[in-house]
DNA sequence: CGACTTTGACCAGCGC
DNA sequence: GCGCTGGTCAAAGTCG
């Protein structure tokens, strides 16, 4: 049985990486973070995606595989107590020199479900109960591969951006929350290292999962950021970290080890954090006309300087159906030094976001 | 001794 | 109203 996070993964870059064209979309704005954002958003497990498509609203990617020197297998080795032991596969491009990959997966999306529009979500609504989980998944948007640095290469996915529109019933009652961003990291380790401090103040068992989430807060006194971390149910090796409010300060952990490729996105930074304080590399994004357009059409929030990205993709003839052939060589976009900026609030720092300059 | 984790209790939201 | 579940609190324990 294929992977299925390898399955989300291939389509995410497929996503990406499918066009000669080389428009450019800021990471940020694929993201929709913004510190005004309203609602919550997140990524949408893609296990969610994997379910039967008659109850899931994202995805339903059907796979085959084939050879490919253009794709990569990251990360074989053994696996270290602070390092993740499984990867994903990435996309070509240097990508830090992995090896050639085995397979090539071309992904078919029959996405029914994604691009519901609000009468058709209520409709839908009224008619079958979804799971929460379900819920949240309104829409594979998004997934990118970020990797550990040096020894510690990790695979990170950053799954389906997802708009959790809040049920009616409950608008007056629910308090205010804070943006969620959810991400799915292949990890060992439960409790990543991301440059801040983090105190752990409850650990509750979740119910239809061995695993127990655990909740921590930033130490810092004035910032209200938490996280929650658990693992996947489905996948034991995912560690899920959905992160809440965004940071009022800078990381404490923060080691300035400038490298050309921080340096350069430094120059363009937003000066939220400074992006030579940390040693990502940002692995470029290039999105094909229509699925810029795509990724546009979830943007219906312009907040903070970001156009943000997350709406139902309704009506969106460019992903029903369509398939993705992965592994482009051409495939590359880029994150723009203030969305980069913006990423480091919620990625983890000891990660090196790949910029594939191919 | 301070910072952090552990863990049981408590509370609120939600569905039945 | 009741029970389930998620989220939080806080006392006790652990560690450097």
């Amino acid at each position: 049985m294929e992977d299925p996070t390898e399955s989300l993964t291939s389509f995410s870059e497929s996503l990406f990486a499918t066009s000669n064209q080389q428009q450019q979309l800021g990471f940020m704005e694929l993201l929709g973070i913004s510190g005004s954002l309203q609602e919550e958003y997140y990524f949408s497990s893609p296990f969610d995606s994997m379910l039967p498509s008659s109850t899931t609203r994202g995805f339903t990617p059907s796979m085959t595989t084939s050879s490919s020197p253009a794709a990569e297998v990251l990360n074989n080795g053994p696996a270290t107590p602070n390092s993740s032991s499984v990867s994903s596969v990435s996309s070509g491009g240097n990508g830090g020199g992995g090896a050639p990959n085995d397979h090539e997966q071309t992904t078919t999306y029959c996405d029914k479900s994604v691009g519901l529009g609000d009468d058709e979500e209520e409709q839908h609504d009224k008619t079958k109960k979804l799971e929460p989980s379900l819920m949240q998944n309104k829409g594979l948007l998004l997934c990118v591969n970020i990797r550990f640095a040096g020894s510690e290469e990790m695979i990170v996915d950053f799954w389906g951006l997802c708009r959790l529109k809040p049920k009616k019933t409950c608008e007056k009652k629910k308090k205010e929350r804070e943006p969620k961003f959810a991400f799915m990291t292949k990890s060992e380790v439960d409790h990543l290292e991301d440059g801040y401090r983090w105190r752990k103040y409850g650990q509750k068992a979740v119910k239809n999962s061995p695993f127990p989430r655990s909740y921590y807060r930033c130490t810092s006194a004035s910032c209200n950021v938490k996280k929650r971390v658990e693992r996947s149910f489905t996948d034991h090796s995912i560690v899920v970290t959905t992160y809440e409010g965004q940071h009022t300060h800078h990381s404490p952990l923060m080691m300035p080890r400038p490298s050309p490729l921080t340096s350069r996105y430094s120059q363009g930074g937003s000066g939220r954090i400074p992006a030579g304080g940390f040693s990502h590399q940002l692995r470029t994004l290039t999105l094909p006309s229509d699925q810029q357009q795509q990724f546009n059409n979830f943007a219906p929030l312009n907040c903070g300087g970001y156009n943000s990205i997350v709406h139902t993709a309704a009506n969106e003839p460019s992903l029903r159906g369509s398939q993705f052939s992965s592994r482009s060589p051409a495939s590359s976009a880029s994150i723009r030094g203030g969305d980069y900026g913006l990423l480091q609030d919620m990625v983890p720092s000891t990660m090196n976001i790949i910029k594939d300059e191919s």
